[in-house]
RNA sequence: CGGAGUGUGGCUCAGUCUGGUAGAGCACCGCGUUCGGGACGCGGGGGUCGCAGGUUCAAAUCCUGCCACUCCGACCA
């Protein structure tokens, strides 16, 4: 992408509505804007990286074996009613009359409509295991929004819900969740511990959230500080096999959120591996037996010929969430500092001295080169100010960054830096073209 | 929802106490000089001061009501 034909409308100074940090640098670096609050619209150089951190959790949910479909926003009351939650859920969930004086809602979750979908095809235990998710907005109307998209009224959530024939197939789902969430928030760039949680209104008894650990985090949470630098298992799990060993090996640790802390048994741990800190919830499961399809009749035929009211879970992730939450784990003075899984661009070209013919030739020949590698590059082609364009580079936070100048370039030299190191290295063009897109590539 | 605070060009803010022709920096437009880490000169455009009433010869400024947004607390991807 040329920035000269691009939308990026990068601010030097944090607007003063902005609290905290990733809330401000989205805003500097263009991703966002406030329309109302908790209410966000998305700006391309915000939309590129939503949809990669999207696309991540799309394949590591495929990979565990969940199947996406999508399902509307909008939902019916009389749904709700079903599972008694219609008059439950509360002030926070925004309700809407059509035309026809007909009650729906924006949903602030899936559990009746999926319920409703399932029971409505699904009458054998032969067709359990199924997991099936979406990736789609969801409206709560929080008492109080804040930090930007930490907690906005409307925000992306990828929501699973497994469906399984007795509690231990519904075991073995909520562990493939575990395992693919662990998976996931690493291929981010982010450590993010499991930690027993409460189940809330949705239900259950078991349940776990993936807390990222930041200070500007809303939760309390406190835990063995061998969780934090674990890791995950990676994507060549047995998914079909015995999960539970990678999940004990993580819950035989003690972690556990504000409301679910247990002084006694946190002092048990050593005082040196204790961990109390502040942390960003990005992702949380539940598994809640039969609390939906009991009341909404989900049943499925057993291999006894009877009726079994199937054992269900959910398993969300708030894909909008992790923008700041990466961000408030990954940034400098100077701005954001990208993973490289979730780059807006792979590479920046800055030229700085556009309409200087060798200049011009050397940015088109990185350029080209990047594309033809598969990967994304942003072109400051501006006639901006040398100093403006590494500023707003590095606010934005390519991870790469290619400076072409024309000292430089009559000696057939540019130079490449990284923005996580900072680190600059001068290099003839072809290297420094060979070097991006082997990286980038990487 | 309780408490606190803020609304003045796109952004940051001054001006409000003590009423008297709406300001600065950045950004933007034009011309020129420049050009290796947020350049300089000259010229220029842009604001019914959140909204509605009221007081006054006169309101960004005083009074009343409303709205929006932010922060702290109780709830949540």
């Amino acid at each position: 992408m040329r920035l000269s034909r691009y939308f990026l409308p990068v601010l030097k100074e944090a607007p003063s509505d902005a609290q905290i940090v990733s809330h401000q640098l989205m805003l500097r670096a263009g991703m966002i804007r406030q329309e109302a609050a908790g209410i966000y619209a998305w700006l391309p150089l915000g939309l590129r990286v939503l949809n990669k951190v999207e696309q991540i959790v799309r394949e590591e949910m495929d990979r565990a074996g969940a199947i996406e479909l999508l399902m509307p926003t909008l939902q019916l009351a009389d749904l709700w009613r079903e599972s008694g939650r219609y008059d439950a859920y509360g002030p926070e969930m925004l309700r809407i009359t059509d035309r026809h004086e007909r009650e729906l809602l924006y949903g602030p979750t899936n559990e009746e409509m999926i319920t409703e979908i399932f029971r409505g095809s699904v009458k054998s235990y032969k067709d359990l295991p199924k997991n099936l998710y979406h990736v789609q907005w969801k409206f709560r109307d929080e008492r109080r929004p804040r930090f930007g998209v930490m907690r906005g009224r409307e925000f992306l959530m990828k929501d699973a819900y497994s469906f399984d024939l007795d509690e231990a197939g519904a075991r073995k789902s909520y562990n493939r969740m575990f395992v693919a969430y662990l998976n996931l928030f690493a291929r981010m760039g982010l450590k993010a511990v499991p930690m027993r949680a409460d189940t809330g209104p949705i239900g259950g008894d078991l349940s776990h959230e993936f807390i990222v650990l930041a200070d500007t985090g809303e939760s309390a949470v406190f835990c063995h500080k061998d969780l934090v630098e674990m890791g995950a298992p990676g994507p060549d799990v047995d998914w079909d096999g015995d999960l539970q060993p990678l999940v004990d090996q993580r819950t035989a640790l003690y972690a556990a959120t504000e409301e679910m802390h247990d002084e006694a048994a946190f002092n048990a741990v050593a005082e040196g591996d204790r961990l109390s800190a502040r942390g960003i919830e990005v992702g949380h499961i539940f598994s809640f037996g039969t609390k939906y399809s009991e009341p909404m009749k989900a049943l499925v035929a057993g291999p006894d010929g009877k009726d079994h009211m199937v054992q269900m879970g959910s398993y969300g992730v708030g894909v909008s969430r992790l923008l700041g939450a990466i961000i408030e784990a990954s940034h400098d003075e100077a701005g954001i500092i990208w993973p490289e899984s979730v780059a807006p661009f792979d590479v920046g070209i800055i030229s700085l001295r556009v309409g200087d013919a060798a200049c011009d030739a050397a940015c088109e020949a990185v350029y080209k080169a990047v594309h033809a590698a598969g990967k994304t590059a942003l072109y400051d082609d501006t006639d901006a100010r040398g100093g403006g364009k590494f500023a707003s580079m590095d606010l934005i936070g390519v991870p790469w960054q290619v400076i072409v100048g024309p000292k430089g370039i009559a000696e057939g030299l540019v130079e490449v830096k990284n923005r996580k190191t900072g680190e600059r290295q001068t290099a003839p063009l072809a290297d420094a073209i060979a070097g991006l897109t082997a990286k980038a590539a990487g």
